[in-house]
DNA sequence: TTGACAACTCTACACTTGTCGAATATATTT
DNA sequence: AAATATATTCGACAAGTGTAGAGTTGTCAA
């Protein structure tokens, strides 16, 4: 018998993407929250927020618990998972998934500081033990 | 005098993603050339390819030159800008824009193999000297 | 009970993207 | 020149996304 898996899209808009985040630092947490959390930065209406985390409920990446008159809203992936998403899905389109000539070209072309490439050596020193 | 420099936007969806890598590799090079590249892949119609492609000029993805009636297309974006491209919106995504992190959390949730390991410390060590 | 609010639901609209088919224009081959 | 093959141009339409106002409903204090 075959199990089912699913296979959990991560893919996010921008606006997603902003609204998860403040979802995983406040989960459960409900759309004023995320509403006034973004409000700086993006300046979005409420029904602007209420609109988007629903269009999410439906595509699976949030989910609603009805606390009497009141929803709130969890996530249904990990900030991992998504994490694992955006770079494997950056790993697929931009070098074919191959992540040496990835590292390759990360080191060539992002202008690390000695800082960074020391803590860069030790973690893979130590990944190597 | 302030000099105005032009910020290219590189954000493609998918489907500009596979045009463009047809157009990095045949440039300059028609609309045909890539509806018969894709084929197999995509299966795209003709006009499909053309209409994306048109797009991707008034995007600023692509140019045209025109020779009689035939017009060939290249690209306006190095492969390695757009590369640069996805992993910054990656990194400043899934990281907040953090080298050392994103790093740490490739080469812990990432299974690399041995041989991945040894070619990425060498990749460090060569930088470091 | 009556407002005043806060939260939710509905509806809408413009723009982008995925996908083409049909109509035209141009070139090439009999 | 007529027929054939190519390319190009023009809509078109359905989904998805950004963005939000207006109306409805539930809640709580006076």
């Amino acid at each position: 018998m075959t199990e089912k898996v699913e296979i959990e899209k991560t893919e996010m808009t921008e606006a997603e993407w902003a609204i998860m985040e403040v979802v995983w630092d406040n989960c459960p947490c409900a759309a004023g929250t995320v509403q006034e959390a973004l409000a700086d930065s993006k300046g979005w209406a409420y029904s602007t927020v209420k609109t988007t985390m629903d269009r999410m409920v439906k595509k699976g990446l949030l989910q609603i618990e009805k606390i009497r008159n009141l929803q709130l809203f969890s996530p249904c992936i990990s900030q991992d998972q998504a994490r694992t998403g955006e770079f494997r899905k950056m790993l697929t389109r931009a070098f074919n998934g191959a992540l040496t000539p990835m590292m390759q070209f990360v080191l060539d072309s992002e202008k690390l500081s000695k800082a960074e490439m020391q803590a860069l050596k030790k973690l893979v020193e130590d990944k190597l033990k």
